[in-house]
RNA sequence: CGGGCUAUGGCGCAGUCUGGUUAGCGCGUCCGUCUGGGGGACGGAAGGUCGCAGGUUCAAAUCCUGCUAGCCCGACCA
């Protein structure tokens, strides 16, 4: 993408509404602009981010054996009076009236839309398991949205549901979720810690949430120390091996680690040695939850086993905040500069910076830069705009592009081009060609995922 | 929903208390010249129903009333 034909409108000064990094450089690296409280538009360079933030979240739910499908953001209030939940969600749920004057609803959640549907077509024990996800917008009418998108009303959100015939086959879900989530996180750069939770309004008694550590972050938080050392990496994962799914989870659940809410000071002394002992701030990412027939029950959710006999499905729910992600990998990747993205999540790979665009050998090796790195399939945004060096510097540095290649007339009169790592500002001068093929074996055509047949 | 506050060009602000020339400043934008490796300099230009409605007054960004939107603290929350 050439700058000059892209639509970047980023901010020298700080927009006085910002409180926290992430959405001060947000609005500032013009990702997103809001257009009432608590939603936001997401600019060109936004939705880049929440495109790749939406990928990997797809392409870990497929892994996990899990089926991409799409529901309605407006829902009917009669579904939602089957469950009983209408009156519960309370002034949270926004409420619309259709012109015949019939009840419908923004939906926060899906469990009823879901059960409805499965309970049409669903009837054998040989239908199931199930796990069916779908990534929408939702809408929360919070009493008090901020913190940009990170605690917007309206939000994008992954939401999948599991349908099983017993409770163990359930459980096995929910650990399959745990995985699939910890693995996803961790892509994207991430340590979302899995932590014991209170259920809220989604209800059921087995419940975690992913945190991530981050001081802005809402939620209290106490765990050992001995968790942050946890990685899944890229360890050989068959998620219908029970065992060994149940095993990962086991790992990664023994460390103490709780929000506020379900936080136990007899046990945490009584667990964690005091020097591992450790009390932050985390910003809530995921949450998973096994609830067995709560909804199943009342909607009369259904299905014969093997003997014949009508059972009521266990399910549970399982989400990811895809948007709040985008401004949580801000809250863990920034300096005072700007943004430093992870590789997997940035809206492009590399800037290639002109600092003497209209001179006409800078122009000529930048062209060539560019077509080549594009041909191997590397993503690049091309600074081919009239700006000054420092200018130049300061929107990379802004937006946070995880590589700069950096081509001036200096450089070039010795036969070089300047890469520079925006996360450690490491700076290597390279003959164009070994430039471009470092970039290319980093960033060359991404292996296609098995299955991603979502796109 | 309680408490506090704000609304003036794309962004950040001054002006309002004490009504009175043409509503200013910085950034950004456009044109030109010089520049050219960390937000450069100079010259010129465009861009404003002063949130909305009503009222007071010879005169309202400024005073009064009502409304709307947004922000902060709290309670609440993926």
């Amino acid at each position: 993408m050439r700058l000059s034909r892209y639509f970047l409108p980023v901010l020298k000064e700080t927009p006085a509404d910002a409180q926290i990094a992430s959405h001060r450089l947000m609005l500032r690296a013009g990702m997103i602009r809001q257009a009432s409280a608590g939603i936001y538009s997401w600019l060109p360079l936004g939705f880049r981010v929440l495109k790749k933030i939406e990928r990997i979240v797809h392409e870990e739910q497929i892994r996990a054996g899990h089926i991409p499908m799409l529901m309605p953001t407006l829902q009917s209030a009669d579904l939602w009076r089957e469950s009983g939940r209408y009156d519960d969600y309370g002034e949270e749920m926004l409420r619309i009236k259709d012109r015949h004057g019939r009840e419908m609803l923004y939906g926060p959640t899906n469990e009823e839309l879901i059960t409805d549907i499965v309970r049409a077509h669903v009837t054998s024990y040989r239908d199931l398991p199930l796990t069916l996800y779908h990534i929408q917008w939702k809408f929360r009418d919070e009493i008090r949205p901020r913190f940009g998108v990170m605690r917007g009303r309206e939000f994008y959100m992954k939401d999948g549901y599991n349908f099983d015939l017993t409770r163990e086959d359930a459980l096995h879900a929910y650990n399959r979720h745990m995985v699939s989530y910890i693995r996803t996180y961790e892509r994207m750069g991430l340590q979302a810690i899995p932590m014991r939770a209170a259920s809220g309004p989604i209800g059921g008694d087995n419940t975690h949430e992913f945190l991530v550590l981050a001081d802005t972050g809402e939620s209290e938080v106490f765990y050992d120390a001995a968790i942050t050392d946890l990685r899944l990496g890229n360890r050989e994962v068959d998620y219908n091996d029970r065992e060994q799914v149940a095993a990962i989870c086991a790992e990664f659940t023994t460390p103490y680690a709780r929000t506020d809410e379900t936080h136990d000071p007899a046990v945490f002394e009584a667990e964690v040695p005091p020097e591992r002992r450790r009390q932050s701030r985390g910003i809530e990412v995921g949450q998973i939850f096994y609830f067995g027939t709560k909804y199943s029950e009342p909607m009369g959710a259904t299905v014969v086993n093997e003997k014949g006999e009508r059972v009521h499905l266990h399910m549970g729910s399982h989400g990811i905040g895809v948007s709040r992600l985008a401004g949580a990998i801000i809250e863990a990747f920034h300096d005072e500069r700007g943004i430093l993205w992870p590789e997997e999540v940035a809206p492009f790979q590399v800037g290639l910076v002109n600092l003497r665009q209209g001179d006409a050998g800078t122009d000529a090796a930048c062209e060539q830069l560019y077509a080549q790195l594009q041909a191997a399939g590397v993503e690049v945004l091309y600074d081919d705009t009239d700006e000054r060096a420092g200018a130049k510097f300061a929107t990379m540095d802004l937006i946070g592009l995880p590589w700069r290649l950096t081509v001036g007339p200096r450089g070039l009169k010795a036969g070089v081009v300047e890469l520079t790592e925006r996360r450690t500002g490491a700076s290597e001068e390279l003959k164009p060609q070994e430039a471009v093929a470092r970039l290319t074996a980093r960033f060359g055509p991404r292996r296609a995922e098995p299955d991603a047949a979502w796109l």
